[in-house]
DNA sequence: ATACTTGCAAATGATTTGCCAGTGT
DNA sequence: ACACTGGCAAATCATTTGCAAGTAT
């Protein structure tokens, strides 16, 4: 499957930073690159690429999903962005630092939760015990059923 | 999201176990659906639709993909049958019993490791101390890096 | 000037749907 | 008999690719 890792981007807290470190990288800073950066950098959740590609639904201008893809595709390269599949539905793109963040979504009531990498060391560590494994849970999510929907079904 | 649970199928160990159940619940017993659960019994690995539909690469007679992937899906509805998302490629699917198991994959060598749910009880035990959520590892597998790649890093 | 990028169209891969003929019960 | 199913083609969705025209450096 092969999932970006953090990659040796430094930390880019604003569009002129990525701006940088895209002409650091030898890489063009054209239109349609800005406009996926102003996208991702507007986002409080992950977008996919469609949503990228329509401008948000007007708030950006639009541009073509090809071109998006692609350039989604060399940022993550970059480790500028990384992707997370939350559901059925198409992947979705982030910053690779705000999306330092994990997941957990819920299969009863849909509900997607974010939360700190910090919060999950402990199940890290339990991961580890079990496998040797060295988890992340921003790629795909943890599944199950939240405290709400247990609760719900008195469990 | 909504990922198929363990429903109220009786436990079903076979080919005819699992025709009672569905003549049971009322459903017809057609010959095509009598491929999927053949290619399902067959496999020691969850399959996607189209392996399924060419017959396991010839080992079975093969049947339409779209009657698969409804049959599939009926077989979801019942309890009979799960799938799982290993990586990007199409989904996977398998019994459910066979597949109580449940699923890590290695994002440096792209390994699988399948392994009975009481291994990770663990780890659901730290994601309920965490996040109050009651885990499955079962749709979306655990991601990570595997004790050999790791060791193979050094770290 | 020139190589990197884009935009658009067409291709691909996975999955779904419409529809009518076929068949399980 | 009759409703449930299957097969096949066409449609849809997400994503990728080819290529000629456009542009950042």
């Amino acid at each position: 499957m092969t999932v970006a890792r953090g990659g040796p981007t430094t930390h880019v807290a604003s569009i002129d930073d990525a701006v940088h470190e895209l002409r650091a990288r030898g890489l063009r800073v054209s239109a349609a690159r800005r406009l996926v950066l102003e996208a991702l950098f507007a986002a409080d959740s992950p977008l996919s690429a469609k949503r990228i590609a329509d401008g948000l639904g007007g708030t950006i201008p639009r541009s073509d999903v090809a071109s998006v893809y692609r350039n989604l595709e060399t940022f993550e390269g970059l480790g500028l962005v990384r992707h997370v599949h939350l559901g059925h539905g198409p992947s979705l793109y982030a910053l690779a630092q705000t999306h330092g963040r994990e997941y957990l979504v819920c299969e009863s009531c849909d509900s997607v939760q974010a939360c700190e990498p910090a919060q999950l060391d402990g199940v890290r560590a339990a991961v580890h015990l079990a496998s040797g494994y060295e988890a992340r849970f921003d790629h795909f999510p943890i599944v199950g059923r939240c405290a709400s929907c247990r609760a719900a079904d008195g469990e």
